[in-house]
DNA sequence: CGGGTCCTTGAGTTTGCTCAAGTATCGTGG
DNA sequence: CCACGATACTTGAGCAAACTCAAGGACCCG
């Protein structure tokens, strides 16, 4: 872990991810308090720990770049992968609740963060409805994240897993100006497959398959659309009831 | 639904469950103030929903007495269930990020439920900073559930899934005074299988397999833990890190 | 070029699902 | 109070999905 800038100058004006960040609502003399709470810029490298279960809470972390999986052990060394957080995405609302973390960050490469301590942020909530609503919304989008994969583990066979998935990472990018049917993975297999809750042999084969159905094309991490109404076939049989596809959190790489 | 008393006169401080439910760490001047947010009890019938999915977000309900099921469901009617609230238990946060709801509560049982109105709740939020805490914690316990539901379902085989269940009811039990080895479960098959994402056949003949075990005895829905240790051996095996258990949501019927 | 990690594929097995029938329990109305 | 129907639960048999084990290939980094 380096920080990188100390205390002040942090711009989110000039950051291109703000419109999917924390500053996302406020306005601007908000806006500006939030940046002086904003103590610096950290990187992480890959393998490297934001957090990890019972850690006191520190900070509320902006993903810049890079790509962070997050995730619950059990005592015999089993993970379940909770999501993964690609740039602009905020995490470490788990322990807003205990003022401890519950679950595992790490980063699955080089990554840059933007760090806001808690106490600087409780200062604002008190001051800022808007903020303190920012807040809400995150921890809500958090349970709704947790909510869709709960019914993808629940209810839906292998095949349907892998391409609701899918789905959601194209939609992810459309809505960021992303290439929709064309993007690397920024996982290996291994967590993919505990995120998706199958073997990682099983979720080798629902690729091969797609593939063989000319719906993607793999090679490695990159993934191509061939057929987006086949995937969404696939997809939406089983995907969740209301219509308007909300952002998602999971992602693509560039 | 039948509103049972209209504006003031609830009282927390004669309510047995108020250790358990929002007042929880609040003073007593605070508490007054949430007595008269809360505007009225409400019974709901047996299959009743006391909010659907895209609702908006009216109150925040505590159970008194019965059981509230919380479930997603998918556009070809597969149902996941997310949850069971019971006495004590607070529900509708799931609203809190977009003021709409994002899952569906149905009451199991005729079931008894102080309402609080959200609006009255919010002003309350500015003022009180032990309010805001404590809504924070509410959301938080509420992602800690769906956490552990997932690491349930993404990484136990059904014998543990079950075994996990039960050890959860058991412990909660314990922290409320209640018979931590003989218990009613308050939903039907069908419901619990859903929760722990396996098929009523399937759940049905894990609780004989424990009962062949004499691990347990299953009469209906009346469980009688007869080798508690045993018990916690299947479902210990892949249970969370950390130690210590909190409360969870999900219960028994005394 | 060599070692490690990551990914894929095959073969065989097992878990859990589906379909189907049978039993128990409960509420309702005769 | 009993009979009836509906709902809830259990059990069996056969099958399919997904897992495990094992080996081999691709890619990356030093």
């Amino acid at each position: 872990m380096t920080i990188l800038n100390k205390k002040p100058r942090v711009e989110c004006g000039n950051c291109s991810l703000s419109a999917f960040c924390l500053p996302q609502g406020l306005t601007k003399s908000e806006l500006e308090q939030v940046e002086l709470a904003i103590e610096r810029t950290i990187k992480f490298s890959k393998k490297e720990y934001l957090f990890r279960c019972n850690d006191p809470q520190r900070a509320i972390y902006a993903v810049k770049s890079g790509a962070v999986k997050v995730s619950v052990s059990t005592v015999e060394g089993g993970e379940q992968i909770l999501g993964f957080y690609l740039p602009g995405d905020l995490l470490g609302f788990d322990a807003m609740a205990r003022g401890e973390h519950i679950c595992d960050a790490q980063a699955l490469d080089d990554t840059l963060v933007c760090e806001m301590k808690v106490d600087n942020l409780d200062k604002l909530c008190a001051e800022f409805a808007t903020l303190r609503q920012q807040m809400m919304r995150q921890m809500g989008q958090e349970i709704e994240r947790d909510h869709k994969l709960l019914l993808s583990l629940g209810q839906m066979r292998t095949e349907e897993r892998l391409a609701t998935f899918l789905v959601s990472i194209s939609e992810r990018n459309k809505l960021r100006g992303f290439a929709v049917c064309e993007f690397n993975l920024p996982m290996p297999r291994i967590y993919l497959a505990s995120y998706l809750g199958m073997a990682v042999e099983t979720l080798s084969r629902m690729f091969s398959r797609l593939q063989a159905d000319g719906i993607i094309k793999v090679k490695q991490r990159l993934i191509i659309i061939e057929d987006i109404d086949a995937l969404y076939g696939l997809a939406h049989r089983n995907c969740q009831k209301e219509a308007e596809a909300g952002a998602e959190t999971i992602n693509f790489t560039p």
